[in-house]
DNA sequence: CATTGTCCTAATGTTGACATCAAGACATCG
DNA sequence: CGATGTCTTGATGTCAACATTAGGACAATG
């Protein structure tokens, strides 16, 4: 049995800048494409350039930036390629963490699901804020994650959870009313699903509520090129 | 088209440092649980402490080194538990690799793939040097994601890679008769099915291979406890 | 004797200065 | 006029010194 209470991690300068420049990316302060200079982020945020450093390479391995050697650091674009690389490895990922997650989950991590769903359908009825409902719907799949407690699985997680959170917002802002007519249902299906559905039809369904996510944000798209060859699958 | 040739990579320090840590682990030389102390290496390596903190980083995040805030780094151990979470994470992985590779692989990639296998049988009709046919192995898989070319999912791979060396390492260690017989013979059969077998096969001997490779190292593992309830999936 | 509190030390976290580099402006040459 | 070379500039890469911390040795205490 590991502790069950993980230590109040005290945690460093890096970690800090790497939220820091993250929620600014996400609040559109850094939009696709816009470059962070490290000087500029460390007076900024007033610590050393060795922090930010430090920070934005794990914003790097994240995937929500992108960086080469000796060429500067700029928030990522948004193409159709990069959609279709990213929700075929979560589709893959997501159906993993489900069944997985439908053997080890315990009480509490279920409850907090239905919780998650209940706080989706009170925002809607409220103002609906579409940030904080992108929010909800992120922390989900991680709690889904959590559940399976498979920590390699949730280490891939992260490297697609913030670019992800990016595309959401992006989709959103394109197909707000689609997004919010649909996002409870499914993630209350999927609840229900974990706790007593079988295997065979959570890994589906799993795979199928990524497979609508990819297709809602890549119609809201600009229409540019490079869709390459994937719309083979159609309906059944 | 992106440019063919992806322009001569000049690495810094960093890439530089981890690379050699890594290696030295691969040789033994830091056995699991060894701590890596920053100021030594930096020493021993000849660059600064901040080129090895950033090489640490980047082996940390390959989940081949542990490491905590003031707390130091340190080599992992193989314990059942994270062989199960690797190979769980892997099977997920292999198998979307084997299948987007079956429909984008290129001539090249192919011929590549045979290519290793032949050899892997050189180098076991020599002396066969444990450590090389474990290489060739992983390079093979490294292949096969390559052929896919989704590079997210390449990333993902990489965040297990550098762990399912060091267990293939102590797998031959443990039952290299056993690896050595069956290595040539999976690996070819995989490049065929990628040439020319049909998707569902393929997937499934992708998954195969893998769950053959866990029980295989965990079989040679030391019998200690925490094996969790993993294999009683028969009975309830 | 077990427990608690203090101190010490060896490591990591952080910083600002210095070295190096990529990319574009500009002049030069064919 | 186009191609090539150089030079400037603004950034990143690297480094060594300083600040902070975790973990253990050790004595005081009940």
């Amino acid at each position: 049995m590991s502790s069950a209470l993980p230590r109040a991690a005290r945690r460093g300068l890096a970690d800090e800048a790497a939220d820091l420049v993250r929620a600014a990316i996400f609040s559109g302060h850094f939009p696709p494409g816009a470059a962070l200079r490290e000087v500029e982020l460390a007076e900024r945020l007033g610590v050393s350039r060795g922090s930010v450093r430090e920070g934005l390479a794990r914003l790097t391995q994240e995937g929500l930036v992108r960086g080469g050697w000796h060429r500067g650091t700029t928030v990522i674009e948004v193409t159709a390629e990069d959609v279709q690389e990213v929700y075929a490895l979560r589709a893959a990922l997501d159906r993993l963490a489900a069944t997985t997650a439908r053997r080890a989950a315990t009480a509490e991590h279920l409850s907090r699901l239905d919780q998650l769903v209940a706080e989706m359908a009170t925002e809607i009825a409220a103002g609906s804020d579409a940030h904080r409902l992108v929010a909800l719907d992120i922390a989900f799949h991680d709690q889904i994650y959590a559940a399976a407690g498979n920590g390699r699985l949730t280490t891939a997680w992260r490297t697609i959870r913030s670019q992800l959170h990016l595309f959401h917002l992006r989709r959103v802002d394109a197909a707000y009313d689609h997004y919010r007519a649909r996002v409870v249902d499914e993630h209350r299906e999927l609840a229900a699903l974990l706790r007593s559905g079988d295997s065979r039809t959570l890994a589906r369904r799993a795979e199928e509520h990524v497979d609508s996510a990819r297709r809602s944000l890549l119609a809201g798209l600009p229409a540019c090129a490079g869709t390459k060859s994937a719309e083979a699958s159609g309906h059944h």
